[in-house]
DNA sequence: CCTGTGTCATAACTTCAGCTTATGCCCTCA
DNA sequence: TGAGGGCATAAGCTGAAGTTATGACACAGG
């Protein structure tokens, strides 16, 4: 299988086609040379992007230049005025850019779990929403109002709703088919819920949706009783014969995944959950004709307190379109 | 830089207060420790994890450690029996799998960018289908033929007939109108533009869509006259009065992208390009009425040469669902 | 009840990637 | 022609992350 690489001979002595078992940290620029590719993108200039990144130009300019040997491409084009990115380089660098983000969402979150005690905002989700939307939120609300410290807690629904009615959140995020008793709320957006295959599925090659009765009578690949997707899903399907017996009861969105993406059969999830695998096919969607998978997204709050000061603004960024 | 760590922490100002100047890769672990993070959850102990990354049970165990310091959160629980992740730590893992999922697309697509020479496949693709659509692809064609070497080229339309007409491509990937002369080619999938604001743009707060001759009326953000989604764009308004002269005229997406982000007017871009954007809420999408911003995204080939091996492969994952 | 096998943590030592400062060359512009 | 911005090279330092070796703990089985 793998050749000798292809370069012009020469040092590749790193081994050619070298898919398979050196991890991928060892074969990815590490995030501060990503991040550094980006400000030379902007900036133009290696030096600059050294001083924006707080290091020294020696310095970034040798990572840059480790980061083509190590992918074997010629990222920049130096001149004496400055610095301008290949076809390749602008490439890569769009790559880069969907990593750093990433990293960025990651930073976003994890900085709300951390900070737990007195936050100026502490908000309560459900694990869905803090999977898939909040770090998002908190990015932009970090563009909006910097500085507002945020303490994030993520629960089932039930947690929720009792955190903010002993006070200890200012703001809630559930999904679900109807507002959760006790609080007032306010919905900011919906969620479908998508039934999906590995490609190679039956399902996959059909002409038409799948009817609604079919879908309940198979069996499908869920998640355990009691979680939001289940729930839902057992209430669209009732008219329809009600569920059949799971082929298979995973404790995680992501098991339920994997087990999908490996072919063991059809699963349903929310469309936050399978983007990704949508768009690189590892799943495929399958229409379902006559059951409204839908959910309402909610922010909600203790009756008669309106949110006010963070709480509003964050509620004011997740609203529009959402 | 690193104050000690939250906990009890005095002073009520800390929050947030280190959000700014730290560069993000101070902030974030490294993927290793991510992809780490990840095989723990997958295989529930460290030594485990260990094994599949290739590294020993006691460096394991010092970065995950390391890693809960740096986030100030347990997210592993540790026994005798093995490590399950705690609630935080699920939530962290979520987030760490987009990052290293990411990270993925970039090295698949980086690897394609490096072999250049004497690959099984050679692709050429249009700038925004390499961007934002082949890392998947390549992804899965690893997963369905591991080992098949890809080499990618990426330039316009017209680049890319080219190479494909001189026999230096195998296959090929255009975005537009129509399909291009002198080639084969399947609408592999469909491609929106979209029109896009700041949250805080007049339109953002509109009720009804904008209609098409308001849209051509008003002066955009736009790439240069000459790009794929300027030419739709052009075509789709001549019947209602022709695109008005841009408000700016942009080398690349991602500088369209920016100047829209900061408010400086309305954007049109390829849903593709502005995914994340809409669902942080940095930018809202505006329905437009009577123009149908379409284009198809095209697999091409020389005519009469019908894809085969590899190529005909890596063509048949990309035309499910599009 | 002891022993074997898995788990994780700690300790001491090593290595290497990436940083810094100092310096030189090249180009352009006034 | 000299100043200034931009990049590269060289030499030396530091610390993060790795290794091996070992200990403590829990459970299962003879």
């Amino acid at each position: 299988m793998t050749q000798g690489d292809g370069g012009t001979g020469g040092s590749g002595a790193d081994g050619g086609a070298d898919a398979p078992r050196t991890p991928l940290a060892h074969r990815v620029p590490d995030l501060g040379a990503l991040e550094l590719l980006l400000a030379v993108a902007r900036l133009g200039s290696l030096g600059r992007a050294a001083r924006e990144t707080g290091i020294s130009q020696p310095a970034a300019s040798g990572r840059i230049r480790a980061m083509e040997r190590q992918l074997g491409v010629t990222l920049v084009e130096r001149s004496p005025r400055g610095s301008r990115l290949t076809d390749a380089g602008t490439l890569v660098t769009e790559w880069a850019r969907r990593v750093v983000e990433a990293a960025e969402a990651f930073d976003a979150g994890a900085h709300a779990l951390r900070d737990r005690r007195d936050s100026r905002l502490r908000v309560a989700a459900s694990m869905t929403i803090a999977e898939y939307l909040l770090p998002g939120w908190l990015i932009a609300l970090r563009a909006s109002r910097p500085g507002t410290a945020v303490s994030l807690f993520a629960g089932n629904s039930a947690v929720v709703a009792r955190r903010l009615q002993d006070g200890e959140a200012d703001l809630g995020f559930v999904e679900g088919t109807g507002a959760p008793a006790g609080l007032d709320g306010a919905v900011i957006g919906r969620d479908r819920l998508v039934v999906v295959t590995a490609p190679a599925h039956p399902w996959a090659r059909r002409r038409g949706p799948v009817p609604a009765a079919e879908l309940a009578a198979t069996p499908l690949i869920l998640r355990e009783r009691g979680s939001g997707t289940r729930q839902v899903l057992d209430a669209a399907l009732r008219a329809h014969g009600g569920l059949a017996d799971p082929l298979l009861e995973l404790a995680s969105t992501t098991a339920v995944k994997s087990a999908a993406v490996s072919g063991a059969g059809p699963a349903v999830l929310s469309e936050l959950a399978v983007g990704d695998e949508l768009s690189a096919h590892r799943l495929v969607e399958i229409p379902v004709d006559g059951a409204p998978l839908r959910r309402e997204l909610r922010a909600v709050w203790p009756i008669g307190e309106r949110p006010a000061g963070p709480a509003r603004e964050l509620l004011s960024l997740t609203r529009r379109g959402g």
